[in-house]
DNA sequence: CAAGAGTTTTACCAAATGGTCAGAAATACG
DNA sequence: CGTATTTCTGACCATTTGGTAAAACTCTTG
């Protein structure tokens, strides 16, 4: 007998979906239950990214995702609910491409595919971009606890990978929060302020991060390359 | 008999402060009305800076202020109107720096100014910044006139500024929008994302701002800095 | 196909929200 | 001081909002 069978009670009908999540034992969803959910937090992204949770209505998502408003809050116990899974959606992939950031490889080539990767974050998912924008404009009252754990932990690691670099003097001594600040700064903001950067573009490009992507590794080429005097 | 004589008819009693701004002439604000309507712009910068127009209450910025709600709308016919205000109050500000750029002075020293004076107001006006941030998050849907039209004619003037340096070799070459994109990134990151900056520094330092003047100012001086082959 | 489970809708509710209005309170001014 | 004007408040209103209850409908499965 070992922890795994600790006991599940269904009732007989779960009258909502989302009991199921609270349980320790995850029933299948159902076709319907899969395909509603995510069709819920499609057109839940689409609201939230753009006006924050606050002003974000459940029957904006409604109208969005072709449901009715009851309906949601069938798959969903309340508008907390979709928004925080939205978020914790979010925060699982949010952190992958500097966890990949590895000290075993040449430091340029592993700071500029790190580049790289949050750039094709920007141009894949601007809606989830924009959505941490939005929480944390507002002063990220749900995920603050994140932020000062898993991600201050993750950045205090690859800094002091970045900072052993440039003390070996693999790239030019640079302070690697604020590379990393920087790096954050300059893909997101392609997805964050893509409404601006296309009304100064105008029709002089369809595809501004592309043309951003050689721009930024310019940047970041220069600012590594480590001083002729070394 | 010239245009500046156009009648004003002063209803006995004006009603709402506010008519006042629709005349064409500007009856003088009394001491009361000054008072209460920066206290009221005040508050209202506070709120509608974390959380956007649409999750922003006329409740919110009566409490924060301390006035009542019908007091609110005695200086400011709605919350719209407050809100426009703001806007337009901000954006008057937001192009100067830019403007300030001449083509007249030594390239790297402008360009260098400009990225100064753009952490200057990070770190004076964070709150600004954020409800800029805010309304270009939203899709910009009362300001995306001022973006195609002052702000893309001014940058497109200043783009062209900087690509002629380039051209002379004054400069590193490099695309001229994007360089003024990266500016705005990396300088209004710290007024955006303050909450998140200081999540991850934690307690090593309480002055972001200054820290980064340094790091952006290698990042820039080194972009620049023309190629030596030249 | 019948019965139960799962899904959806209609009708509803209390609180919040942007805004109005008449009059009371405070102030300015001759 | 007294009157005219400005400032402010309490009561109120229509709409929106997040959420609920129960009935009705649909799907699955024995």
């Amino acid at each position: 007998m070992h922890l795994k069978s600790i006991a599940v009670v269904w009732t007989a009908s779960a009258d909502h979906p989302y009991e199921v999540h609270r349980m320790t034992q995850t029933k299948p969803l159902t076709r319907i239950q899969q395909k509603n959910r995510s069709t819920i937090l499609e057109a839940a992204l689409d609201v939230f990214s753009r006006y924050g949770f606050r002003g974000s209505t459940l029957d904006q998502i409604a109208q969005e995702s072709g449901l009715s408003k009851p309906n949601l809050l069938y798959y969903f116990p309340s508008k907390e609910a979709i928004h925080a899974e939205l978020l914790k959606g979010l925060l699982e992939n949010w952190l992958d491409p500097l966890h990949a950031l590895s000290h075993d490889g040449d430091p340029a080539d592993e700071i500029m595919a790190y580049v790289e990767r949050k750039l094709q974050m920007s141009r894949d998912f601007p809606r989830e971009s924009r959505l941490f924008a939005n929480e944390i404009l507002q002063g990220a009252p749900r995920i603050i606890e994140v932020l000062e754990g898993e991600l201050k932990d993750l950045v205090d690691e690859k800094a002091a990978v970045i900072a052993a670099w440039a003390d070996e003097g693999k790239i030019a001594p640079v302070d690697p929060y604020h590379l990393i600040f920087s790096i954050w700064a300059l893909t997101q903001h392609y997805a964050d302020f893509d409404v601006q950067v296309r009304a100064v573009l105008g029709s002089r490009t369809n595809d501004p991060v592309t043309e951003a992507a050689t721009f930024i590794d310019t940047i970041f080429r220069k600012l590594l390359a480590p001083s002729p005097s070394a």
